[in-house]
DNA sequence: TACTGACTGTCAATTTGTTTACACTTGGCC
DNA sequence: GGCCAAGTGTAAACAAATTGACAGTCAGTA
């Protein structure tokens, strides 16, 4: 999953491009490395291109005057971010932050476009699945406005260890994964001390684990239950 | 504004389509009316459709099991919902409901795909509307998460100001428009009083009025400055 | 003009989460 | 093995928003 064309033949975003256009997207993406915490571009950039996560992970996030930090989402290698290249003049609303030391392959967003128009066979993927984001997005939403911590909380836990879960196992099958408090009190807006309360309280229905840097959700499919139960 | 075709002709979303390919999409819409408060599809629908205004106006909106009703838009004649088409399978996550009597031109999902596929050159407007969907969501979440009560009201006041004001004049000009308290705590997560306490606040600076059902912004620039300086 | 339903202002009690402060683990590294 | 930075648990004081309760206002209609 390291040098360029391997990386674009596996986006899913460009999945419907044919073989030869992803040969010439490869040679012209522009190859960059970030260290641990190095800004790759920060909110509010007005820049257009399309960013291919090559090694490490990425973050997606913001902060306000106050100097807390929001984060949308922690990015692996194989993901795409940058999805304002398709609406060009937009400036970026989140920035986008190396989670680790990373390497990022970027792509122009007039080359990325142009290559769509002589491949149009390749917009209905990447419709899919800008309008797959949309929908996450709303999901988002929709939790934050109705929902307390604690819903919010538990469906944010299993939705991370979905995206832990390649393998495809699901239900009642035990799931763990790297996650640290503090971490998931940016990803909430909430406090550290906030989502340790919170924690510990589903944690008292035997619904999860949590060790140093580390949460284990012992039953997916029971988690699941209780959270839907919870407004 | 009232016949199907004028109204396919200016949806935005579909600016890019050649004239015939929108007099096919417009035999083919079916044309449905719906009363006050009459849900048009529920949150979770499996359906795929695009649904455009023709008259009225339609509330995008969901509710929890506490019965507390989240509205994420209201959307005007002309404006289009539904963007899930373009992911054949996700289920909507907010539901429509009529805001007032309404008549709306519904597309079927397989219909409009197989128009963009024969007419390619309309999927860059397509795709850059979707993503200016995702632009805006993505600001409501860093607002949602963010800020404040005060600057996610001031910020949303001053979102539907530009909305409401389609002359294109900006700036110190003052704004005023129809919006009840009540809604307006739906459209924040928030509770009527909590929302009423917020705008005295920002009344006490000068910065808007508020009458009966209506709002008005005296400086939109003003606010739009002061909000800025909140976190 | 009186009636009515939707909308509104206000306030105290209560819930909920943040702030502040401090002591304690954990795991990697020299 | 000991050091250290990053991560963690806990709790009281505090801030902010919801709840619940009630009286008042507005605009349209009979």
């Amino acid at each position: 999953m390291n040098d360029v064309l391997s990386v674009i033949e596996t986006c899913p975003l460009l999945e419907g491009l044919p073989g030869p256009a992803k040969l010439t997207l490869a040679e012209q993406a522009r190859n960059r490395a970030y260290g641990a915490g190095e800004i790759i571009y920060p909110p509010g950039a007005l820049q257009s291109s399309l960013c291919i996560i090559a090694h490490g992970r990425v973050r997606i996030c913001a902060s306000n005057i106050a100097g807390r930090e929001a984060i949308l989402a922690i990015l692996d290698v194989g993901a795409w971010f940058g999805d304002t290249v398709f609406s060009p003049g937009m400036p970026r609303v989140f920035g986008a932050t190396a989670h680790e030391d990373c390497q990022v392959f970027e792509i122009q967003g007039e080359v990325l476009r142009a290559t769509l128009r002589d491949n149009p066979e390749a917009y209905p993927v990447a419709l899919d699945q800008v309008s797959r984001r949309l929908w996450s997005a709303m999901s988002v939403i929709q939790d934050d406005v109705l929902r307390g911590t604690e819903a919010r909380i538990g469906r944010r836990l299993l939705f991370l260890a979905q995206m832990h879960n390649h393998s495809g196992q699901d239900g009642n099958v035990a799931v763990s994964f790297a996650l640290t408090r503090e971490l998931l009190a940016n990803m909430m807006g909430m406090t550290r001390q906030g989502v340790h309360r919170v924690l510990k309280n589903i944690e008292a229905q035997g619904l999860i684990e949590f060790a140093y840097g580390r949460v284990t959700i012992s039953d997916p499919e029971r988690l699941s239950q209780y959270v839907d139960r919870l407004d």
